[in-house]
DNA sequence: CGTCTTTGACCAGCGC
DNA sequence: GCGCTGGTCAAAGACG
């Protein structure tokens, strides 16, 4: 009954990040196909209040931070779109590309000034090539940028967070597991709103919310709070829900599956038709071989 | 057996 | 203080 968008954010992702990984190179097209979409950043400083910085310092910081990402160590590589391939704002870009690396650096404070760039770029001409360096570079935040995630039930407005418009195709582009553990229908959107936490470890405080947008029916809101308290999985330690293909209400995560193949509004008819999907996991059940190979 | 999704209940923040 | 709402818990059932 549930609609199966809701699934592209568990384990199964990792087929897509498997294919985004032996494709970084191979495959353009792979990459081209996701190029198209927005990232919107969020930050809410008032959750780290004493790590807020002026912006124009944290610009500075950011990109003396992010020249340490280029291997050729240069701050003024520019693309032939004129984009700055480790520019802050394309970093968003790209980390928006790999939702992967997000949780990691999720409340770090060089948020603020992803949020301030990202949210106004069109990320138009996305240039591969920088995507392929970029995604082979584990952004892991320091230990004193990482929140200290309450276990209260505080509304998560008020934590850090960050969000992400996606599209449907790079709802799957994410690389942890996760695990669905609730879902809520949200006041004023059509669609309901569904939680994942980390499966990868007990006690990682990721968290992550996907709902659909309801002024964009081919766009995602992923909205991610906390951080990893863990490697990113070499392998998918949680196999057992995940490949539940057989069932009619419940899909894998899929990357055409949850496009929008309707115009009704209903949550129940998010999700693409069970045969939609059958025809898909043919495909889906090959990336799954090469899964143990996936540089996550 | 371990892990998953589903889903109603519960809890707590927030606005009035 | 109360009600609404969002976020989480946990039991039940399903799957590999």
């Amino acid at each position: 009954m549930d609609e199966d968008w809701d699934l592209f954010a568990i384990v199964r992702s990792c087929q897509s990040s498997t294919n985004n990984t032996t494709s970084n190179s191979t495959t353009p097209s792979s990459i081209n196909s996701t190029c198209d979409f927005n990232v919107e950043l969020e930050y809410d400083a008032f959750s780290f209040p004493n790590i807020v910085q002026p912006i124009t310092n944290e610009i500075q910081e950011l990109n003396q931070l992010f020249t340490s990402f280029n291997p050729t160590n240069t701050t003024t590589t520019t693309s032939a779109h004129g984009i700055n391939p480790y520019s802050p704002t394309h970093m968003a870009k790209c980390i928006g590309q790999q939702q992967h690396h997000l949780p990691s650096i999720t409340s770090s404070s060089i948020w603020p000034n992803f949020v301030q760039e990202a949210s106004t770029s069109t990320f138009n001409n996305f240039n591969n090539q920088h995507l392929q360096t970029i995604q082979k570079q584990d952004f892991q935040v320091p230990q004193s940028f990482q929140p200290q995630t309450p276990r209260s039930r505080k509304r998560k407005s008020q934590q850090g967070k960050m969000v992400c418009h996606v599209t449907a195709d790079n709802l799957s582009a994410d690389l942890w597991a996760w695990r669905k553990y609730g879902q809520k229908p949200i006041k004023g959107s059509p669609y309901p709103r569904n939680y994942y936490r980390c499966s990868s470890s007990k006690g990682c405080t990721a968290r992550k919310q996907v709902e659909r947008s309801n002024t964009e029916a081919d766009m995602f809101i992923v909205t991610y709070t906390g951080d990893h308290n863990h490697p990113k999985p070499t392998h998918r330690n949680s196999l057992a829900g995940s490949t539940r293909t057989k069932s009619p209400t419940v899909q894998p995560a899929t990357s055409i599956s949850c496009q929008p193949n309707n115009t009704n509004s209903s949550p129940s008819s998010l999700g693409a038709s069970v045969e939609e999907e059958e025809d898909m996991e043919v495909e889906m059940e090959t990336d799954e071989e090469g899964e143990e190979g996936c540089e996550l």
